[in-house]
DNA sequence: TATTGTTATACTCTATAACTATA
DNA sequence: TATAGTTATAGAGTATAACAATA
């Protein structure tokens, strides 16, 4: 049976399960998502933004942001306080035990990306690295 | 706001949902999903294989494949008949129909790589594919 | 009037257990 | 006993409409 080699989106998503089960194996003693992950580094690098900002960054939606969001205040990680400013908007910021939380996460980070350099090849890696970011950004 | 330019698995969803977009503007009209571009492909290249065959190729589970084939199936374009040498089997092929079919799809195919080509960049497109091929079939 | 966040909801993809009929 | 196909179902991820509070 002949596979389907020259479809891009096919070795596209082949590639993004390789990388979600290094993910997961790194990550899941710390119940913890790609998705999460992504809000908790972005909270913690811009303290006070806006569930607004989140989801532009993240491509995400409004409605399925707010679930995400509100796992995380569930769990003490990060909470959320009116922004004086402007009181439509919530301010996120990391609790003290988000802030300790994060050492445990980019440790497994750490691991996550070491493990794709390894199954990947270093030289592939930073080459998928450099061509995806600029049609990813566009 | 800074964003997740760090992570691979982010970008290599970026970059599918480019190009699941584009192959949706090509494939929409002839109401035809990258799976279902995927199962054709393959039937039209191996006549009479088996579901096991195109759930091993696509690396989809059973259960999802059963329920494409059906719609292909209920729209007359591929048939399925018991294998006489493993009357277990479903040995499919494409119908008069699904071959006369397959000139469409390949046409909005070639328009669809054409796109991606035109907004990666050739050479960005040549390379993602070179360095995707290997660890996508490991 | 427009925007932030929210609720409810729906559709697709993916995943597993259990069944049938054949081998 | 193992395999091919099937049924039912459950869980993610993603999508839109409509609403309340605020700008």
């Amino acid at each position: 049976m002949s596979s389907i080699t020259s479809a891009l989106g096919f070795q596209l998503r082949m590639l993004d399960q390789l990388v979600q089960r290094s993910f997961q194996a790194h990550f899941q003693a710390l119940e913890i998502t790609p998705t999460l992950y992504a809000i908790l580094t972005l909270i913690d690098a811009n303290p006070l933004c806006r569930q607004t900002d989140l989801s532009n960054a993240l491509k995400m939606h409004q409605p399925n942001l707010v679930e995400r969001v509100g796992v995380l205040i569930d769990r003490g990680l990060i909470a959320a306080r009116a922004d004086p400013n402007d009181r439509r908007a919530n301010a996120l910021q990391l609790t003290f035990a988000g802030t300790h939380f994060m050492d445990k996460l980019n440790e497994a980070h750490d691991a996550h990306i070491a493990e794709m350099k390894s199954l990947l090849g270093a030289d592939v890696y930073d080459t998928l690295m450099a061509n995806l970011a600029a049609p990813a950004a566009g």
